[in-house]
DNA sequence: CGGGATCCCAGATGATACTG
DNA sequence: CAGTATCATCTGGGATCCCG
């Protein structure tokens, strides 16, 4: 199985390369990658693009086990990326609809081959996980 | 734009219904998830599959900024998982390679989407990012 | 060379209380 | 309802030292 061959690819000395050459700044990609593998941006984003449109504590609720206060800070970061779209309505109670917009969908199209390949190998690694003895 | 038809899907509910049915344990998909998506797994998967097998402090040339002990810790876990494999030669000073499996090199294409993604469309973000005038 | 074991800190995250 | 503000906590991860 020999797969050295990407490695002259662009978007491949972007990560490596280019990461080592801008100590002072960050590798955009990394700064990316970074950002959208934290622990509740991927789920956030699979939520509204799945669920469509949402508001607050309807998202929230789905998600499930996440703070009020990290689900903002999520959607904020989301929202100043353009990959989510904040809509606030004017009344009282105060109503606020969160959406993806055609950046965000596209990220979760994706996404969606992580996560396919996660449904279909995760039981396997799992049981193999615990095989060894691992702690964690 | 309308998303909504994937939330039927059983890889949807294996993420959102399931998660919050087990308490107790955790959502297999998210847990595998978790664990691709921290700081380190992605980049070292991916220097692997790009530049194919090598010694230890050869992979920690390559990413960089990775210091010794997350690069270890990252690697036992990438082992345990099944997705790199760990060959110790049995000399003076020691020599140890590591490669991934057939396992990690899947996981590893599935990861180039997002990869492509973050390439295409990090300038355009980061540059919106600043122009929000957030913080980070 | 390729780690293991420790110590320790910053930043990520949770919990709680308050508000327009 | 959808936050903000504050405080408490937990943990990822770097630094350092040691070892076969």
């Amino acid at each position: 199985m020999e797969t050295k061959a990407i490695a002259t690819d662009k978007k491949f000395q972007n990560i490596f390369e280019h990461a080592n050459a801008t100590k002072n700044g960050v590798c955009p990609v990394r700064d990316i990658i970074a950002r959208i593998s934290d622990k509740w941006t991927l789920l956030s984003i699979y939520a509204l693009g799945g669920y469509g449109k949402m508001r607050f504590n309807e998202l929230k609720h789905r998600i499930g086990d996440v703070s009020q206060r990290m689900l903002t800070v999520t959607l904020r970061n989301l929202e100043s990326d353009g990959l989510v779209l904040r809509k606030v309505y004017p009344e009282v109670p105060p109503r606020v609809e969160y959406e993806l917009t055609d950046l965000g969908l596209s990220l979760m199209h994706q996404m969606e081959y992580i996560i396919d390949w996660a449904n279909t190998n995760s039981q396997e690694i799992i049981k193999r996980r615990k095989k060894v003895g691992n702690k964690k």
